[in-house]
DNA sequence: CAGGTTATGGCACGGTGTGCAGTAAGTCCA
DNA sequence: TGGACTTACTGCACACCGTGCCATAACCTG
């Protein structure tokens, strides 16, 4: 089991103090990322950048795309709440279109951020290729929703298909707001999602 | 420009005949993959495997996770063709519920191959992460074929999400399968793509 | 046999990611 | 003050991936 630091919300037990935050890292290396391209950015570039060991840094992070992914977790998880959090009145496609792409939502002063992050994810193929086990965490939670709404199991057809739509959706809609950045993200989404979820 | 062996249906013009192909590297990769994982199986697993050289594996595949994708090129292919094939008369969604499983169809004897294939293509990260530039191509396909029917431009948001539909719809179709190998994969795409392609 | 053509082999190199061992910098307690 | 403990950072060696470069092997035609 690989080492990791303590997260920021963990009870202060004592030992040598953080000289850096997965945060810190994070919004270093995307700012080169944007100046210099992906590829062409070293995790040395980076250390140094944020005067840091390159050692430090896979003890943030995995691997070198993950930083591109620090909101990930948050996003899941909001996700996964909202959708346990809805009324059963509320019909099942319309929970997953009001809250996936609430789920989303950020501060109007991350707007350029999210819109960096978004052109690097679905631009830059060695960053599409770190995207897939954060794109099925996404596909999963939906379908659990919608098979607990069926009282299925996870491997129906429909809760599956569901899933999908869900991703198919978000990703749809990211790639036209990069090709029309003055659109609203959260009205795009949730076009998407009307548009691509079944009416089951 | 990297070097590439010259493709089998090119004319003979004399040189050294190749001694190895990418049909026979894939097949002796794949069947590594399948014994002892993917990531536990390095290049130089398959090519001594293969009686090559680890540099001339490079020159048929530019990654390790390339060898599952040697039928891409052909699946790509036929699928656009049939789409250019089809007449006008067919609604644009029947078109693209017939066509997308008949242009990944592979005769019966490959069957045990494209389940494999299929199984580390959905549940291996390491090989899910090389897959977004295939997956790419194929809605991209999809999507140029909605955006000339519409009489629109590629970046017009219907044809974006018919093109994110049928990848989900396919992609969807395989997942289902590898847990239901019994069922007809060609019958269950068809089913996810009615489902996921809005009418339009 | 010479000259052209094509495939393979070997080697060095930069980059990623991991395991391990050591050290620095805090807290707590005697 | 001085340990003992805890946590975080560093340095190094290593395996693997993927690339560029050059040499060499094996076939063709004249």
């Amino acid at each position: 089991m690989p080492w990791m630091p303590t997260p920021t919300n963990a009870p202060d037990r004592g030992g040598r103090p953080a000289i850096t935050s997965a945060r810190h890292l994070a919004e270093v290396a995307q700012a080169l990322f944007v100046e210099h391209g992906f590829e062409a950015t070293s995790v040395d570039d980076i250390t140094a950048a944020a005067g840091v060991s390159r050692r430090t840094f896979f003890r943030y992070f995995s691997t070198k795309a993950d930083v591109l992914w620090v909101e990930s977790a948050a996003e899941l998880g909001r996700f996964r709440e909202l959708l346990a959090g809805a009324s059963r009145d509320e019909a099942c496609r319309d929970v997953l279109c009001r809250t996936a792409p609430a789920a989303l939502h950020h501060p109007p002063e991350e707007h350029t951020w999210m819109l960096h992050r978004a052109q690097l994810l679905l631009t830059v193929p060695a960053v599409q290729e770190k995207a897939a086990p954060r794109y099925a965490r996404w596909r999963e939670i939906a379908t659990e929703f919608v098979a607990a709404r069926r009282g299925t199991g996870t491997d129906d057809l429909v809760a599956i298909a569901a899933g999908h739509a869900v991703l198919a959706a978000t990703l749809g809609a990211h790639q036209y707001w990069i090709a029309h950045p003055g659109e609203d993200l959260k009205n795009l989404h949730e076009r998407f999602l009307r548009l691509l979820i079944p009416d089951v």
